[in-house]
DNA sequence: AAGACGAAAGTGGTTGA
DNA sequence: TCAACAACTTTCGTCTT
C-alpha cells in the first residue's frame, strides 16, 4: 500500500444534520470535521483525531514508527505522560537497594509526587477524573465518550467554573452534556442517579456549562430516547422501526411540540409494541422511560387518534 | 387479579407583564 | 419578581378483560 486511504468514517445514525435532517453523515479526521453527505453542512469542526499522526507506507514502516507506552488520555490529570517511580526499593534485577540509594529514591519519590500534582487545577482533576470514569462506566459509556466528558470538564475547569461549586455537580453536568451532545437518550434522572447529585444542582450546572462553553444544543427529540427504552424493554428491532415511523409522522403533524420528548417516545413505543403484537403494559413502559402511566395514556390516545392507528385489544 | 382508564389536586418549569 | 399557564405527576376509585 503506497497511498494512505482518506481518514474518513461514516457516523452512527443517531446524529442528524441540522440543515437537511439527513442521517448520512461522515467524520473526516484529516480535516477534523463532521460533515453531512447530503447538503455538505459542517456540523462540528473540532473533532479530536484519536488515531496516529504518522502516515504508514508498509507494515514494517508502521512498526518502526510505533512508540511504547500507553496512549495519551484526558482521563489522567497529567494525560498519563508523567514518569512514576516504583515504590519497591529494588533495582531492575530485583536486588535490594543499598541504604544510601534507598533514601535517595525516597526523596525522589517525594518530589515526584509534589511535582506531578502541582496546583489546584491538577488537584481538582485528580479528584474529578476518576469520578468521571466511574460514572461513565456506570452509564455504560464507551471509552471515547468518557474521554469526551473529561475534555469538557477540563474546559470547564479552565474557565474557572468550579469556583464555589461542587466538583461532583460539575462532573455530572459534563456527563449529561456529553450524553446530550451524542444523543444517547439518557434522562436527567439517570445521570442524577449515577452521579448521586441532586436534580436541581445538576440542571443549574448544566446551564452554566452550556453557556460558558458556548455549546448550542438542539432540543432533545423523542427519537433520541427510543433505542435506550426499546432495549430496556427487550423489544425487537421491528418494534423499533415501527416506533420511529410513528414518531416521524407525529413530528410531521407537529403533535410533539411542547410535550416532553420522553413521554412521546414512551407512547410511541406503547403503540408500536401493541401493533406489532409484542405488548408491554403501560406500567412496564413507564418504568423504562421515567414517565408515568398517565402521561403515556394521554400521549398515546392523542397519537393514535391523530394518526388513525388502530390498536389491538 | 391485573391492567387500563380518568378525575382531581399538586408540582416544577416557562413565559410575559 | 410575580402571576398565569401548560405539561406532568401522584393518588385513588372505577371499569374491563
Amino acid at each position: 500500500m503506497d497511498i494512505e486511504e482518506d481518514r474518513v468514517e461514516s457516523v452512527e445514525h443517531t446524529v442528524k444534520c441540522a440543515e437537511c435532517g439527513s442521517r448520512n453523515l461522515e467524520r473526516d479526521f484529516t480535516r477534523g470535521e463532521l460533515v453531512c453527505n447530503e447538503c455538505g453542512l459542517v456540523l462540528e469542526d473540532t473533532e479530536i483525531d484519536m488515531g496516529a499522526e504518522w502516515r504508514v507506507f508498509s507494515p514494517e514502516h508502521g512498526d518502526s514508527l510505533a512508540r511504547t507506552g500507553a496512549p495519551s488520555t484526558y482521563l489522567l490529570h497529567d494525560r498519563g505522560l508523567s514518569t512514576s517511580i516504583d515504590w519497591q526499593n529494588r533495582d531492575y534485577s530485583g536486588k535490594r537497594l543499598s541504604s544510601t540509594n534507598r533514601s535517595q529514591y525516597h526523596r525522589m519519590r517525594k518530589w515526584q509526587q509534589r511535582a506531578r500534582v502541582k496546583n489546584s487545577f491538577d488537584r481538582n482533576l485528580t479528584q474529578a477524573l476518576p469520578e468521571i470514569a466511574r460514572i461513565g462506566e456506570n452509564l455504560g459509556f464507551a471509552k471515547g465518550l468518557t474521554e469526551e466528558t473529561a475534555l469538557v470538564y477540563r474546559k470547564a475547569l479552565e474557565k474557572g467554573l468550579t469556583r464555589g461549586r461542587s466538583i461532583d455537580a460539575l462532573v455530572a453536568a459534563s456527563i449529561y452534556l456529553t450524553c446530550n451532545r451524542n444523543k444517547l437518550g439518557r434522562t436527567l434522572d439517570e445521570v442524577c442517579g449515577a452521579a448521586k447529585v441532586g436534580r436541581k444542582e445538576l440542571t443549574k450546572c448544566y446551564k452554566i456549562l452550556k453557556h460558558a462553553l458556548g455549546i448550542r444544543m438542539d432540543v432533545n427529540h423523542p427519537v433520541d430516547f427510543v433505542p435506550s427504552f426499546i432495549s430496556k424493554l427487550g423489544l425487537s428491532s421491528e418494534v423499533l422501526s415501527k416506533t420511529l415511523d410513528i414518531l416521524e409522522s407525529a413530528e410531521e403533524r407537529e403533535l410533539t411540540h411542547g410535550k416532553s420528548p420522553t413521554g412521546i417516545a414512551a407512547a410511541a413505543i406503547y403503540i408500536a409494541a401493541n401493533v406489532i403484537g409484542s405488548n408491554r403494559t403501560q406500567r412496564e413502559i413507564a418504568d423504562a422511560s421515567d414517565v408515568t402511566e398517565v402521561t403515556i395514556r394521554n400521549r398515546y390516545k392523542e397519537l393514535a387518534s391523530s394518526l388513525n392507528i388502530k390498536m389491538n385489544k
